[in-house]
DNA sequence: TTAACTGTTGATAC
DNA sequence: AGTATCAACAGTTA
């Protein structure tokens, strides 16, 4: 999976339901390279929270420590209770039930025998115990999430007025918005019918916040439809696809029409990341 | 068979 | 400082 915003905190808001007030009994870490930090500090400790900053999902607990997560491009949380069911009975696919699978990277017991498996296959993601001043300093590189407020024209302006850079990549920069990723860049320009080739400064007041409002729209009908998901890469905490990947306006369109004018979306590439774009109204 | 591709991001060099 | 390129890894597709 892959998953940006909307991936991320769809994972969130399904933990929060479930893990607040269990307690870590035992941890298995099946590749070392997925988990850093001292896990022993985390055993029997009450999981207090569960928040996210940008794509990282941070499990609160006692004494300012935390489990800090990043699911890169294919990592996955999946939950099963003590009967080894998805949660709540929800319904799941069959892979599910068979964990641990050969992606699986780590798992959590709990003591009321639920289990959290970590999968990943491509093994860029990581789970990390970290402190609090830890998560603050690494916090501190992120601009505003892509969903908060103080996410401004203003702000972009501000930002972007020097950047050569084209304004695809800009999108897709943490430092300038957190949340943003390769799917949702390609669909956010399409809607506000701008070039994702433009150099960022090259844009205008008027065209920035044609341009926020659309990446804006775009990750919030994401987060309605609990994210994309592409041969099942991504899924929830139930190992449930999500459903915005029927609502793709211009990502993985190719020689589709385009829904904004009705042009053909072509694929190019952009930062050595595939784009698709309609040539014909974004200019 | 081999090469190129994939949803992220950090390091490195210019 | 800003930008371009590559690497981390495993799997699929051309």
């Amino acid at each position: 999976m892959m998953p940006e915003l909307p991936e991320v905190e769809t994972v969130r808001r399904r933990l929060a339901e479930i893990l607040p007030g269990k307690t870590i009994q035992a941890v298995q870490v099946l590749r070392e390279k997925s988990f850093q930090g001292d896990l022993e500090r985390l055993v029997d400790q009450p999981i207090l929270e569960i928040t996210r900053r940008a794509k990282l999902i941070r499990i609160h607990f006692p004494h300012q420590l935390n489990l800090l997560t990043h699911l890169k491009m294919t990592g996955q949380l999946i939950y099963l209770d003590d009967q080894s069911r998805v949660g709540g009975g929800h319904p799941t696919a069959d892979w599910v039930l068979a964990l641990p699978s050969s992606h699986t990277r780590i798992i959590y017991q709990f003591h009321d025998q639920s289990q959290l498996f970590f999968n990943d296959q491509r093994v860029f993601g990581w789970m990390q115990v970290m402190n609090d001043e830890e998560i603050a300093a690494m916090y501190q590189k992120y601009g505003p999430d892509v969903t908060d407020k103080s996410l401004t024209v203003e702000y972009l302006q501000d930002k972007l007025s020097q950047r050569r850079i084209p304004i695809k990549q800009a999108l897709m920069m943490n430092e300038i918005m957190a949340g943003v990723g390769n799917i949702y860049a390609s669909d956010a320009l399409n809607v506000a019918q701008i070039s994702p080739m433009r150099e960022a400064r090259s844009l205008n007041q008027a065209e920035l916040k044609k341009l926020l409002a659309a990446v804006k729209s775009v990750i919030n009908e994401a987060l309605e439809q609990g994210g994309t998901t592409f041969d099942g890469k991504y899924v929830d905490v139930d190992g449930l696809a999500g459903g915005y990947q029927h609502r793709l306006k211009a990502y993985g369109r190719e020689g589709q029409r385009c829904l904004q004018c009705g042009g053909q979306i072509e694929k190019i590439k952009i930062g050595g990341r595939g784009t698709y774009y309609c040539p014909t109204c974004q200019s």
